[in-house]
DNA sequence: TCGAACATGTAAAAGGTTACATGATTAC
DNA sequence: GTAATCATGTAACCTTTTACATGTTCGA
């Protein structure tokens, strides 16, 4: 599943422009998929090119122009066929886990400050999921995802709460690799 | 951060050589960050380049020669610098969750069987995540960042598992677009 | 008039995966 | 002899990010 495959299923939900689409990633998408417009706009093109969708110009009113995408008969059956082959797997890239990793290396109020940033990510996050967990429009499938989201940032917030002042505590008395110093 | 970035990092623990660096990865990284020999190999060859870790043949007895790396003083002071200016942060990519977005363009077999191999898929990680937490010779940092990984995979699989069978019992009944006969 | 939101795109670079290619050694 | 594990690497391809480039419309 990439980006392509992401387009042609919010064009599924209805017809929308490559704006529309940024938009409905960054509300509806973001706690597991990432889109930027450079990827968005270039996946259009090829889409568009494929026959998988149609594009037709709306005049803005009050607003710019804009190029609105529909979806086709072909891309429809595309996106079913992606949707019911797809090996369903999840990957997650933490920076964060990986300072942790090393936490050894680092003076204390570097590892704080990572493991306050990290609290205020996950709190922001958590909020902003609780806030749109319980629309009346959401299908069962999407509630589901964003509980699912919620659960485990939780999840993690509260483990992370649990531990940190004893990681910091003892990370404070821990002899450690003194690299500043190099 | 980056395979490179991790490659640095390892070697900061100890010599090893690439095939040894990917074991590693599998066992410590792995749920949080991904690498194939793809991208290890041609890392150490930058990174040796660059002359933040250094190379020399071991004779291997009853086993292939093999290249062991160790890091520089240069390598050290640079991974020192990676970790103490990176910006934590997290990216989820999960094509399960967005195949659970539009579980209502799904024909119920699909979905269950979907869910079903996500549900396998976590405990599997759990299982192992559970199997290396508590050996000794972990650091803090290392523990935590598997603890908190114990969490939120326990999570996401508790909420799974708790809405599964209404999802299911709902799906069945719910109308959809019947997307198989086109 | 100026900033914010709306709106669309391109190009270079980075980063990574997959498949390919090769070969040693051990245990069955 | 053959499968598994150890071991190293390359090349083509794919995807995505970042930065750039441009322009509209509205409200303060």
């Amino acid at each position: 599943m990439n980006v392509s495959d992401l387009c042609l299923g919010t064009l599924c939900l209805g017809d929308a422009s490559g704006y529309d689409i940024k938009k409905l990633f960054e509300a509806a998408f973001s706690h597991f998929h990432g889109a930027s417009y450079g990827s968005i706009y270039p996946s259009l093109g090829k889409l568009t090119e494929q026959g998988l969708i149609e594009a037709r110009t709306e005049a803005g009113i009050g607003k710019p122009d804009r190029k609105l995408y529909s979806i086709t008969e072909a891309g429809e059956q595309a996106f079913y066929k992606t949707l019911t082959e797809a090996e369903p797997d999840e990957q997650i890239r933490s920076d964060f886990l990986v300072i942790l990793f090393f936490a050894h290396m680092l003076p204390t109020d570097r590892l704080q400050q990572v493991v306050e940033r990290m609290e205020s990510h996950y709190e922001t996050k958590l909020a902003y999921l609780r806030s749109i967990v319980d629309l009346e429009s959401h299908s069962a499938g999407i509630r589901l995802g964003i509980e699912i989201g919620i659960a485990a940032v939780g999840a993690r917030l509260d483990t992370l709460r649990a531990h940190k002042d004893q990681l910091l505590t003892h990370h404070r008395e821990a002899p450690k690799c003194d690299l500043s110093s190099l």
